[in-house]
DNA sequence: CTCTGTGTTGAC
DNA sequence: TCAACACAGAGG
């Protein structure tokens, strides 16, 4: 056990993302009516009216405490969607923009980079769907899973026509996962312990941790990636009082966050390359209708690549104009619920594919 | 009833 | 293009 894996899998973090002060752009209490201060002190809306401003592009508060994501396309404007968290519809405005304007959009955290494995294919996975099907996949909240399957179908197909065929120009097969394993979240998992079991068998195998020495009582911290490209970082350490294996510190969080309730499934991966990242993702127990954990089909079989393949995928793919073809189901001008199902999903890959095969 | 997200305005 | 604000009306 020594060399723990679990050394080596929170030995560093990549995709630090959060950088967020970007646009300090200075709240600026503008627009139309109501005109009247806040007290920039405390910059709260001292229990009157006054929303709080967000500090995202893209992003705008909501009368509930909640906070609505949008992006504008020729002087209309495209609702992405509510979020409970900022950082989430901040996020949300990230994948958007980047899907309508390219690369070099401003984004609120890091944007997404061609020379990461991960990031490659979330470009390749956004040049494949149409604006209005991102649009949808974040208003629905189910962009993370939608993106995480085509990362899955990725895998499995990599796997049956040999891994080979990429290392020579370090690209491709980054995103590969190795499933570790899964739990049901019980009672006390999301309840006031704030901390996660790990079956021991499962945290022997895939965490191992030294009992002994200095890191033992204290354990360590590691970091897991959900599927919506998050860091989450929990400390995990043994319990020698119930002689278990625990996630404590940031899990609280996590089961906010995401809504969980007990019965929900709380997955785990990890990259199989070299930095052997861990991710974490949770599904909603069947019959669910939670916004926050979408669920995901667990009997998803069928290795349906979206027909494309994941490599090099340079700009070009989207970028402003030519692709698209949303129109119709995006305009915010009118009562545009009902519909947003008959998108004709238009594979424009094709040409970036290449040159790996 | 709650609360999304559209209508609309004015600043940039 | 963008966020601020008001509030129709969608959804539970």
């Amino acid at each position: 056990m020594g060399t723990s894996s679990v050394e080596e899998a929170c030995g560093e973090m990549r995709k630090p993302a959060p950088v967020p002060s970007p646009n300090p752009k200075s709240l600026q209490r503008v627009g139309s009516g109501a005109s009247d201060v806040i007290d920039p002190e405390v910059g709260v809306e001292a229990e009157s009216r006054k929303l709080p401003s967000s500090h995202y592009k893209g992003v705008v508060p909501q009368p509930n405490g909640r906070w609505g994501a949008q992006i504008y396309e020729k002087h209309q404007r495209v609702w992405l969607g509510t979020f409970n968290e900022e950082a989430e519809a901040a996020r949300a405005y990230d994948v958007a923009v980047q899907r309508f304007r390219g690369r070099d959009a401003i984004t609120n955290f890091k944007p997404l980079n061609d020379a990461d494995n991960a990031d490659a294919a979330e470009l390749s996975f956004l040049g494949s769907h149409s604006k209005a099907e991102i649009v949808d996949m974040l208003r629905k909240h189910t962009y993370g899973d939608e993106l995480q399957k085509s990362r899955l179908s990725f895998c499995l197909d990599g796997k049956k026509t040999t891994p080979r065929s990429a290392p020579a120009t370090g690209l491709l097969v980054g995103a590969q996962r190795q499933h570790l394993f899964d739990k049901a979240v019980t009672p006390s998992d999301v309840g006031k312990l704030n901390r996660l079991v790990i079956p021991k068998q499962h945290a022997e195998k895939h965490f191992p941790l030294q009992k002994t020495g200095a890191a033992a009582g204290k354990g360590v911290m590691l970091n897991f990636e959900d599927a919506y490209g998050k860091v989450w970082r929990f400390r995990y350490s043994y319990w020698n009082s119930s002689q278990s294996y625990v996630l404590t510190k940031g899990w609280s969080r996590f089961v906010k966050e995401k809504g969980l309730e007990a019965g929900d499934v709380i997955t785990f991966h990890r990259s199989t390359d070299p930095e052997k990242q861990l991710f974490i993702d949770s599904t909603a127990r069947a019959g669910r209708g939670s916004a926050a954990a979408p669920t995901q089909r667990p009997p998803v079989q069928v290795v349906r690549l979206f027909g494309f393949n994941i490599f090099r995928n340079p700009a070009a793919a989207f970028g402003g104009d030519g692709v698209d073809g949303n129109a119709a189901s995006c305009e915010t001008g009118k009562r545009n619920r009902d519909h947003m199902k008959s998108m004709s999903s238009q594979r424009m890959i094709k040409r970036h594919c290449n040159e790996a095969l």
